[in-house]
DNA sequence: TAATATAGTTAGTTAAGCCTAACTTTGCAA
DNA sequence: TTGCAAAGTTAGGCTTAACTAACTATATTA
């Protein structure tokens, strides 16, 4: 359909928008600083990503001044945020993932997995949730499974 | 402990070896052109792709001669072979994702998930293998489930 | 209001990973 | 055995995304 409206984003872009919407939600406004310490990198860096996104009408910018996101950047932001979110939940909540690992591999992941894995995968969480074995949750009874596996795997001393 | 020996590969340099293992499993030996075309990338890419691998001692390679793994490389390789392969069949017999774009979501999605993550989908994916509720398959009354979710979004047309 | 610290930008560099065009090597067939 | 097509490499260039060092703008506070 409009395929012209639908900007494609790089992993990067989108760990920044990621950022800036983050910021934003707790704080109102984006300080370029602070983008740069969410993500790690070096401030003349914020300044060339902020650039880019502002040629694509994704954030409002003028050099010196706050950052915030336009209508389009919060909505493509929101998504991002959302992909982390459900994929963060299936790791912690189901598989039972340690929280860091889980934020750190669900930062990645979710420029890897399209809208229609995404939306099952949600619809999978949920499904987990509502249905039990013997009186125990799914995501409970699996992590008694898992404890099981666990015993044989120790060894290997995978952490 | 030896993290010396655990070179930490590049998502592109994962993909070079996942492609040169496929490669040598149907055929023996790996050419150069059979990985470009595997990989979707030109001639000269693949030439700078196995220097680098060579370098790092995960592939036998000589100019003009033909591609195979060295125990190192096969290693590596089978890991993320294996990653994608796990990743793919949770995406296909769990979530019922079709196979062309779990496949493509399992290729970028195998550079993003360590191993505890890798090793409890798999458990997950057996687990869910192995109960059942009300006679059905988990994954089978997960399917009915999401038909019912999807009459619901079927107007977002999300393909 | 002037000094100074903090925030932000500019300029220039690097490295990965891809590309095309042009060249070389190899292997097969006449 | 020579000559041609396919395979592979080299050279050079582009883009993205990071970095450091040095500069400029802003804000605080004395």
């Amino acid at each position: 359909m409009n395929s012209k409206t639908k900007h494609d984003l790089s992993a990067s872009q989108e760990d920044y928008l990621e950022a800036i919407y983050n910021l934003t939600i707790q704080n109102e406004v984006a300080r370029s600083k602070d983008i740069a310490t969410a993500l790690g990198v070096a401030k003349p860096s914020v300044t060339g990503a902020l650039r880019m996104l502002s040629e694509k009408k994704l954030v409002n910018y003028k050099p010196y001044g706050y950052v915030t996101l336009t209508p389009q950047g919060r909505r493509q932001a929101k998504a991002v945020a959302e992909k982390h979110k459900i994929i963060k939940s299936f790791f912690v909540d189901i598989l039972g993932v340690e929280k860091t690992t889980a934020g750190v591999a669900a930062c990645k992941a979710e420029h890897a997995l399209g809208p229609q894995i995404i939306d099952r995968l949600l619809a999978f969480s949920e499904f987990v949730s509502q249905n039990s074995i013997d009186g125990d949750g799914l995501a409970k009874k699996f992590n008694k499974y898992w404890k099981q596996c666990d015993i044989n795997n120790r060894s290997q001393g995978k952490s």
